[in-house]
DNA sequence: ATACACTGTTTCATATTATGAAACTTACCG
DNA sequence: CGGTAAGTTTCATAATATGAAACAGTGTAT
């Protein structure tokens, strides 16, 4: 661990929506740094561009992050390959369509086509999202080892947390809406992150057959998860099996193929 | 100059779409510095998530970068406002919609609402693009103080490089392009960056009534900048517009109101 | 099968360099 | 005009990043 990258990058992470402009006193004192020590580190931030600086002298993360963007490896290998795919189901479903990868406990929106109601606020691109409520994220849980879902939320009733009155909040009752999901091979969200917000969705794998992602529709229209379920379901589930192959995915049936021809 | 933050940061610019993975010897090579010192520095960016290692031990941009970019300035001032109003202006038009910022001597891609036939290549946000061959360079160019336009292009011909036949070459033909864009309101690309791209742009300013990027309306019919030109650069016209005022762009007529004010 | 060449990783003394106190400059406010 | 608070610059020293070398894995070739 080098001290002042890890320093330089804390400054980075302490920009947030809320806080886009900070001046250099209130960074040294957050961090708990000289002011003279976050100054030499905020000019070689800003002579890289990964900082810029205002008329009023306050600091800001600059615009060459979004430039990385282009090159981090999830863009270049999942995004870019899903979006024309993910366009084409947008343009069957009139409503939002997102990619995100799993990152931990969380899932991360990295591509969005988002319908004009949507954007009133931000896009989602670069929003975490917890996997338990959200119809992304139990695509993900559904296909995961159950011993990693139990690790993540067995007996620890507070990484359930209710973010509206529909969350499923015990663990007994995600397992069973998981089962059901994987049944089905797909997942519904009836508002149990955002009010009236109604989701399907459906898991992204890999080249190992591990589970990376998902995709999904999202909307206002409570018949998402009602009149048009069916055809919205096997829409996005599509979709994802498209994009899983994109990434090396071998089809279960064909697995198993080798499988017996190994056994033999 | 930190030299240690300097180099962390010059291992995050070395990734590139054409190379997302790195392995460690490659990183210390191309920048010249010893395998422990990149080590060093790879980790420290790995437990921030900047940087991610791979199955085969290779190093990639992280996906905090990602993440960074909903906090970036221009993402929370421009981007964030600009978006509902650009779905707006895409539904009408049914063409890939484009917001850009200026950096120096080009203009970055921030937000895209983009048509599938775009999309077979790659989402453009993060990319950057040329002022002077651009609908939305040019926009910028159009509005800049002329000095400036002289600064950048007169008596330096290899800073008007074609890219296509149609690319504008000559200074005096650019300026010559900028003074109609000017009176129109709006500038015309004809396949000068791209062949088979045809677009219409219109410039946005801030609050102290500069011109800080543009929008456009951009697809592969030549119609865009025929039949419909009329309707679409009205449309992007009227966006930017709106835009601007959401930035705090006082009209101009406005302005000339209160310099008769002031001169009494 | 063995050795070689090539990865990435770890260790450690020292030479480099980041640090923090203080002084300097500006700007703003009373 | 004087005082406060901002950002910036300087500089000696204490801290720490550096690079050599040795280690540990992997795969390849002899």
């Amino acid at each position: 661990m080098i001290a002042s990258v890890a320093k330089a990058l804390e400054i980075l992470n302490l920009f947030s929506t809320a806080e886009p402009c900070l001046t250099l006193t209130t960074i040294s004192k957050r961090l708990g740094m000289h002011k003279s020590t976050a100054h030499h580190l905020l000019n070689t931030l800003l002579q890289y561009g990964f900082i810029e600086q205002q008329a009023d002298d306050s600091y800001a993360l600059g615009k060459t992050i979004i430039a990385l963007t282009q090159n981090v490896l999830v863009n270049v290998e999942l995004r870019d390959r899903a979006a024309p795919l993910l366009r084409e189901l947008a343009d069957t479903c009139n409503e939002s369509v997102y990619l995100t990868v799993r990152d931990g406990d969380r899932v991360l929106y990295i591509y969005a086509i988002e319908s004009s109601q949507r954007l009133l606020a931000r896009t989602a691109v670069g929003d975490y999202a917890p996997l338990y409520c959200t119809a992304v994220g139990k695509a993900v849980l559904a296909f995961l080892p159950p011993e990693e879902v139990s690790r993540l939320y067995a007996d620890r009733p507070d990484s359930l947390a209710a973010f509206t009155p529909h969350t499923l909040t015990g663990f007994r009752q995600l397992q069973d809406d998981l089962a059901r999901s994987r049944s089905r091979g797909y997942t519904v969200d009836n508002q149990e992150h955002e009010l009236n917000t109604f989701c399907v969705g459906a898991p992204i794998f890999d080249a190992h057959n591990a589970v990376i992602g998902a995709c999904s529709i999202s909307g206002l229209d409570a018949e998402i998860i009602g009149a048009r379920l069916e055809a919205l379901s096997s829409g996005v589930v599509y979709t994802a099996q498209q994009i899983s192959r994109r990434m090396g995915y071998v089809p279960e049936r064909m697995s198993m193929v080798r499988q017996n021809m190994a056994g033999k």
